[in-house]
DNA sequence: CTGAAAGCGCTTACAG
DNA sequence: CTGAAAGCGCTTACAG
């Protein structure tokens, strides 16, 4: 059971090394071999079973056909499903996708970019910590390709693709409006990050043009804490806030501590509070009752990221900076 | 910004890039090169950044210190914990893992299986669908090191690690009938696989001893289809059988279709119907009621893995097959 | 104690 | 139209 290599299919062929290397990858008619030939060398690759090693080309070009995808959180719905859907349009493309998660960690972030550049990815998607600037520049000054996704640095100029946030948190605070809640508070993350400052933006000025904004209904959770910590923080901030009627999320995983924080508050969902959560998730479908969310543009944000970088990687230096904006979609469920 | 390799290092210490490959892989002292040489070589690699080429290494010793994961579903959680801590167990070791979902398909999974030999992987940890084991028996035929987990083919001599599957259910069974459930039903998907089967014959053992099986409240789900139909099937059935007061769901993808269906069909839990659900699942937690489960020992599971796995990629064709049964965990919540 | 050299399996510029 | 040869960055058997 040895391993067939393209010296094997030279030999059996009767050919040299060189014109099996130009047919296999589909040079042969460039190169000007004649039709016999090629169809020689095809059908003995076929009959050995060739599979070409990877490894080896990889090290003489240089390319591995591989781009690293850094995300905060696999393990969040959000990600996973990002995740599986740019692996999807990858591999349509013959890439293979690495995939790994930061944690919101600086550190571990730029260690995870080394590491993946010393896999000699080809390229890069990935969703930033609040100070990866520098290791994106980094990237940027070794000719990376890179592209953003779900955030980016205002004053960076790289390609990123993230959904219009302002408008999802403003078009679900307008919706609450409408359904006449008075005192709507929103729960964010401690995070600097654009996305997050944007989500509560839309928030605060829905609020402000409904003449009804008062910033002490903003409660900010520590990203760090575990779950049962957050799940404290709201119910004491709802202890203290009791009139509160209607409360968005600005991220599934607060979402769900919220549900749970209500749970053991006794609170009913909506008769005592409505609800509206960033970022759709199993569990916001199952609730009794169920959960309206922003939903996530996720496909088109992995499809458009993935084309993005493809633009890179093949084109060199001679590619545009693109800034794509997707919009997210509120979806009515029963907490409201 | 030019790659250091380990030539650069030669000519900068003055010394043969042998005697950097030396050093650098720690055989420096095996190799009886001096300790002045030793500590040069390492302070010029650090001096210049320098990162080990795995590529090149690879091509040449054949190894790529990367194992491959084939799991049934990422996206279930069951597998997305196996797969972290697989992972986390793998890097302490120095290294990668690369994984994949069949999604029970057994041509995707052959196809998989290729693939990853082609990804020159130095070792498998699968969960096998149905027909695979011809897959993994030329796997064997390589001298591939494979480790199965979750599920095995019983005639066949391949070292596993998989949950006590009989007990587990054996367990949550007896528990329906201490606390005064009569008309116990069971559902299992239509798999032939080992797990599933044993986890069924728990249930039926228990319920024969207790001496109320009655062979007509077993429902088998066709796991190809989507959860729209499952829940449809779901319902059909406990309409047809209105006197089933416990259920025991055999997975969790199962348990969360069950739970929409008795939501819809407006069944109470606890009240009209008790439940237990095989894995662990965050909707499990959040529910209200939340949901009893037998946990799986995940963490048992893919330490013991990859310690086989590891066994056998470093001493060749010297190890035993082992066939480990890790023990689960009834986890009591409120919908029993 | 250390170095020169072969070779892993490819790709591609060059020569004819 | 096709082949001989260099080289990607390593590792390691061999020689001294």
């Amino acid at each position: 059971m040895k391993k067939i290599t393209i010296k094997d299919i030279a030999i059996e062929s009767g050919v040299s090394i060189s014109t099996v290397s130009f047919v296999l990858n589909g040079k042969g008619e460039k190169m000007g071999i004649s039709k016999a030939v090629i169809v020689k060398v095809q059908d003995v690759a076929e009959k050995l079973h060739y599979k070409p090693n990877m490894i080896a080309s990889s090290l003489r070009t240089g390319k591995t056909r591989s781009i690293g995808l850094i995300v905060e959180d696999i393990s969040n719905q959000f990600f996973s499903d990002l995740a599986r859907v740019i692996e999807d349009e990858a591999k349509k493309l013959g890439y293979r996708v690495f995939y790994c998660s930061t944690g919101d960690d600086n550190e571990r972030s730029a260690e995870l970019i080394q590491s993946l550049l010393q896999a000699n990815v080809d390229g890069f998607i990935i969703t930033p910590t609040e100070k990866l600037e520098k290791s994106i520049d980094h990237l940027l000054k070794l000719k990376m390709p890179v592209v953003l996704i779900d955030r980016y640095f205002p004053n960076q100029n790289v390609s990123h693709v993230v959904m219009d946030n302002y408008n999802g948190a403003y078009v679900a605070t307008e919706f609450f409006i409408k359904k006449g809640c008075k005192n709507i508070a929103v729960v964010n993350n401690t995070s600097e990050m654009i996305q997050m400052k944007l989500r509560e933006k839309g928030y605060s000025d829905a609020m402000k043009e409904a003449g009804i904004y008062d910033e002490t209904l903003t409660l900010h959770l520590d990203y760090r804490s575990n779950e049962e910590s957050k799940i404290d923080a709201i119910i004491d901030f709802f202890k203290k806030k009791p009139g509160i009627d209607a409360v968005l999320f600005l991220a599934n995983y607060m979402g769900l501590a919220g549900l749970q924080a209500f749970k053991r508050m006794g609170l009913r969902i909506p008769e005592d509070i409505s609800i509206i959560s960033y970022d759709d998730h199993y569990s916001f479908k199952l609730h009794s009752p169920s959960i309206s969310v922003i939903e996530q543009p996720i496909d088109g944000i992995a499809v458009k990221a993935v084309q993005l970088l493809m633009d890179q990687m093949t084109n060199g230096n001679d590619f545009m900076i693109e800034k794509v904006l997707e919009k997210g979609k509120l979806i009515i469920r029963e907490s409201v």
